[in-house]
DNA sequence: CTTATCTCAGGGCCACTGAGATCC
DNA sequence: CGGATCTCAGTGCCCCTGAGATAA
């Protein structure tokens, strides 16, 4: 009676998980210079080296103003650097510095081992069911957004 | 390739998960005058009535000045009131207003909505499934969260 | 005196909008 | 010129810590 909403609602779960994620990860996570909202911009520029600033706003889904500020803690912190790109003289390219690259390891790590606690009694047949089942969420929820933006 | 992290780890897709819901639910509330990070304590008002802050920043998992502060948010905008608790002079007892009251079944609606937007192809099967999972993440993230506050 | 409840002050983060500057 | 890219200024929300006031 008292939590009906909860269990019919995987949705109001889903909000509560994000929060006890967030809050275990990022603590651990800002010992070592990082942020959990800094992933997609870390992990976008270790696969691509060098991206503009609108492209990562457009990865991590943020207005690009946004990503500036965000791109701002991060140069203020040590984690990026911005180069004129040679070929727009509008635009800055942004890259991972070399203190950022050398500590990416570990911050995955932290992130590995909250994985598996956080999955610790899963079985892996456990784990695909749910990783299908929320990206099924995913694609619906992401169909609604581009519905919305008209 | 490219998105392997993605499929192993539940756990960045429930990010994303949460921002795409958030940005769509969140949008419609507002226009209603209500916020996402508001519902816990609108839906623990809604059954008890009456509860003192420090209740509700446990319900919320927050602490207490930041719950203060969320109340201030939705007293200025007409959601809640503070009475003195008659029995315990430091404490105020908070309550819905008539207003928020009668906004709430709009709010549930706009919710339920959008939940059935995100799970339009799903199975009772696969919803119920999708629960079970995510509860059996909860319980691990909790047990988590309270040994690291030890 | 100790503990519980709440307030105040201040800071950080993340996101937005609106108004430019600069360059293609 | 029109459009793309980024910056600046201002706002709001949400969460935190630390330092009180006041009452149990």
């Amino acid at each position: 009676m008292t939590d009906t909403d909860l269990t019919t609602h995987p949705l109001k779960l889903i909000g509560h998980l994000h929060r006890s994620f967030a809050r275990i990860v990022d603590g651990q996570l800002r010992e070592l210079g990082f942020a959990m909202s800094q992933l997609p911009v870390l992990v976008a520029l270790k696969r691509n080296k060098v991206l503009p600033q609108s492209e990562l706003a457009r990865i991590a889904r943020v207005e690009q103003p946004s990503m500036a500020q965000l791109l701002n803690r991060m140069e203020r912190d040590g984690l990026v650097q911005r180069i004129p790109d040679p070929d727009d003289k509008r635009s800055r390219l942004i890259s991972l510095t070399d203190g950022a690259s050398r500590r990416m390891p570990k911050g995955k790590a932290i992130m590995d081992a909250a994985c598996e606690k956080a999955l610790q009694d899963f079985s892996q047949a456990d784990i695909d069911q749910l990783a299908a089942l929320l990206q099924r969420l995913n694609v619906n929820l992401d169909r609604v957004g581009d519905e919305a933006d008209k």
